[in-house]
DNA sequence: ACAACTATGTTATATTATAACATTCCAAAA
DNA sequence: TTTTGGAATGTTATAATATAACATAGTTGT
């Protein structure tokens, strides 16, 4: 990895949610990262080796949660509107249906995005319990 | 529908691709569309309505293809990036299995973005003919 | 007629992303 | 050892996407 792609990912890995790439260059300004370009570059080969994903529901960009990505399964992840996390897991049933509904049609998957927003668990507990009041 | 929104519901409709906000402004420009504001939210009417989804994958926005939308089975969407045509279905094992990954760990879903990027089965076999010249 | 609500329009600005070009760094071929 | 070619970097400018803030008008129910 090189100098910027390092500092990124580790702030990306520290971060307990997607950071958008403003985020970023406003985070490792004193690190030597000035612009953005610089950031969209680190985070292209980032992403392009699997160590990063972007979500495209927030324009934003995690690291990846799972040991095995670079792998070939589809991320899902579960966005939380609140808290602004996100989780991610794979599914290999949802994969390989989805794999087979492409297949079908002669569609030659390249990426594939399966984004939820909504509200987490600890999001909704700690709703009601303002509600109760 | 109000007036704006009709341009715009008219104006997807007859799109063979995924719109951006900036190609409606443009192509509406002469019908007394004058600003980004007037576009953003017509379209957010309509995509709450059900009658327009938005793609994230291109920051664009597609007329809604099944006559059953609104309805409460998510939308699949296959995007070609060669013919930039987007393709919607639905299918009811990916839709409940997504759903019972969420109710697993009480996730309350909202909204959720299912989108394949990749080659059609058209721009395919029309760049295998290219290639074998 | 009035109040409340929805839609509209307009200007300005925020946010996200890329183009174009110059420079540096480093490894492998000569 | 030089050189040279590719990758990485840096910088400025600008394109593309989206919203804030505020002013006005139209519509509906009372």
């Amino acid at each position: 990895m090189t100098q910027n792609e390092t500092l990124i990912y580790q702030l990306l890995c520290d971060a307990d949610r997607p950071l958008s790439a403003y985020n970023i260059l406003d985070a490792l300004r004193n690190k030597g990262i000035r612009a953005p370009l610089q950031v969209y570059r680190a985070l292209a080969k980032l992403v392009e080796r699997g160590a990063v994903h972007r979500i495209e529901s927030v324009n934003g960009f995690v690291a990846c949660q799972l040991h095995n990505c670079g792998g070939n399964e589809v991320s899902i992840f579960m966005l939380c509107t609140q808290c602004e996390r996100a989780h991610e897991f794979t599914d290999t049933s949802i994969d390989s249906r989805l794999q087979r509904l492409g297949n079908d049609r002669g569609f030659q998957a390249v990426h594939k995005v399966i984004e939820i927003t909504g509200l987490c668990a600890d999001c909704q507990t700690a709703q009601t319990a303002v509600h109760e009041h």
